[in-house]
DNA sequence: CCCATCGATTCGAAAAAGACGAAGTATGGT
DNA sequence: ACCATACTTCGTCTTTTTCGAATCGATGGG
């Protein structure tokens, strides 16, 4: 038996992780060259390509993203090893361990658990995008995460007995790089037939929302790529590859941090944000900041 | 950041599984010493002790533990992703993936499978002990595992809804390598009160069982080890180190393949053994299979 | 009690794996 | 066309891993 690298495997999930074989050099603290030699022996021993060059970056194949999908879970087990051995199993500061479904944009993110530092009692949180919702639905019944916020309700689909509490919800808006934006702008949202898209990953409720809108009116987008996560949606789309959908709630950091323009909105395509816990009635108090200030400040006018 | 490595993780591991560097040194295919100098290291970079010398063998620490269980997880992943990879992600012939407590003694595990593979149609049998009883039901849950074996019903301690199915249940003896056995058989069960006893791991039903039966009886064994892994408790037991317990139902076998005598048997330490799956009706053909075989063959007579 | 055995450890030398910089190729923006 | 960026290839050098021989300590049999 021929045992997996696992250097091998933290060199392509840093890769996978940041998006470029530079990036991951620096985090390493490697020359580039090494990285990308490495990740070639990977790919020899595992008889699959990881990556594909797309451009001058690279994107994962989709062996790529089921191994980082291993991956992710072997270092978060990694680090939970030494976290574990260095004692500080049960830190006393209020504790929130938060997985977030990783369809979510990490600035919407940021505003829902903003609320959770300012309870008046110092407490530490912990974010975890290292699995699938239904995964963490499954943890949330082991008390290893207190509380998931997805996209949708946990659905049937899974027999752990959890409650959905919604954050809000809100229609969509559809960005591009100002070049392509501008002939986009008018005629929409029939200009989207034949556009270059970029698609939310197929397993979330976004994707069937706007599958089903888009089906509904006969429009049919060339899509060049299928992200499960929307920050890597919205880096490909600032770079004019192509228009990607958020959240209208967020339309002003989109366009501030991305340097994007809306093209169009769609009101009917309804984004949804729930917080998932085992409890009908939520008990965590950064939980309950969390859930009410989402309900006020953030959808209150929307 | 420093990260752990994994290689070194990776022959720890296979030291703690095999109970010894020389066993681990033939499974990897390495000179012992090389073993041994990166175990050293390991416990370097960590900064704890992993493995104690006991005699000539090696037992592991609270840390080990704690590092063992993380391991294993990593390692099972590990081999998942390469399975993955290699395309048996849904291998054709009938599939059936089994959680195992691993306070379960192996014999009475296989007794229990076997009638998985005379059902007619070819079936693939996976087992896991990796992880504990109660992440197991949460993997129950994803559909990674379809059934789980374990010592007692599923608690309601994590919200997934499960049911429990007896296989049956029976009594436990009590066992001890020939010299001992031969001093202990008289007076049984008081001969017990100070003797030498290698304990079941604390969270399982006959740990709790056979606490409350000593307790009634005023019977207080010295404790010389705690172990989670049945296996490991005959193991020690083998080598006169102290008196373990297990289920009558595989007193021969334990006599047999352990060279260990009978020193006596408690009927009241009822012993119990679940399959636990998500349906209340099972419907995997090997799982039914394996249910009644149980009930008749295996718990007919006693 | 002593000796044979088994298993873990220490040590220095040899082999393998990994890392680096320089140069090369492809791509995309100006 | 030119430059900037990002991935690759290549030859060399460094670090890590591995090995065998020798040693140490515990165990069990004679």
């Amino acid at each position: 038996m021929e045992w997996l690298n696992y250097h091998h495997l933290l060199y392509f999930w840093m890769v996978a992780r940041e998006g470029s074989i530079v990036g991951a050099s620096k985090q390493l603290h490697l020359a580039h060259p090494t990285i990308s030699g490495q990740i070639r022996r990977l790919e020899e021993s595992l008889g699959e390509k990881l990556f594909a060059r797309r451009g001058r970056n690279l994107v994962m194949t989709d062996a790529g993203r089921v191994a980082f999908r291993y991956a992710d879970q072997i270092f978060s087990l990694g680090r939970e090893l030494v976290d574990a051995l260095e004692g500080r199993v049960g830190g006393r500061p209020l504790r929130l361990v938060v997985g977030i479904a990783d369809v979510l944009p990490p600035s919407l993110v940021r505003r829902f658990l903003d609320p959770a530092f300012r309870i008046g009692q110092p407490v530490q949180v912990i974010c975890r995008a290292d699995r699938s919702v239904d995964e963490f639905i499954a943890e949330l019944a082991l008390h290893r995460v207190d509380v998931v916020i997805a996209d949708g309700p946990a659905g049937s689909g899974i027999p752990v007995r959890a409650f959905s509490h919604l954050l809000g919800e809100c229609g969509t808006s559809f960005f591009a790089a100002p070049r392509l934006a501008a002939t986009m702008r008018r005629r929409f949202p029939r200009s989207l037939d034949g556009t270059p898209f970029l698609m939310p990953g197929a397993p979330s409720a976004v994707r069937r929302a706007l599958d089903q809108w888009l089906g509904a009116q006969g429009i049919r987008p060339t899509v060049i790529a299928e992200l499960d996560d929307s920050a890597l949606a919205r880096d490909f789309g600032r770079e004019g590859m192509g228009v990607f959908a958020a959240p209208s709630v967020i339309e002003a950091e989109v366009r501030r941090d991305h340097h994007v323009r809306v093209i169009g909105r769609a009101a009917a395509v309804r984004q949804q944000f729930y917080a998932i816990s085992v409890e009908r009635k939520i008990k965590h108090p950064a939980v309950i900041a969390v859930c009410e200030a989402a309900r006020k400040d953030i959808f209150g006018g929307g």
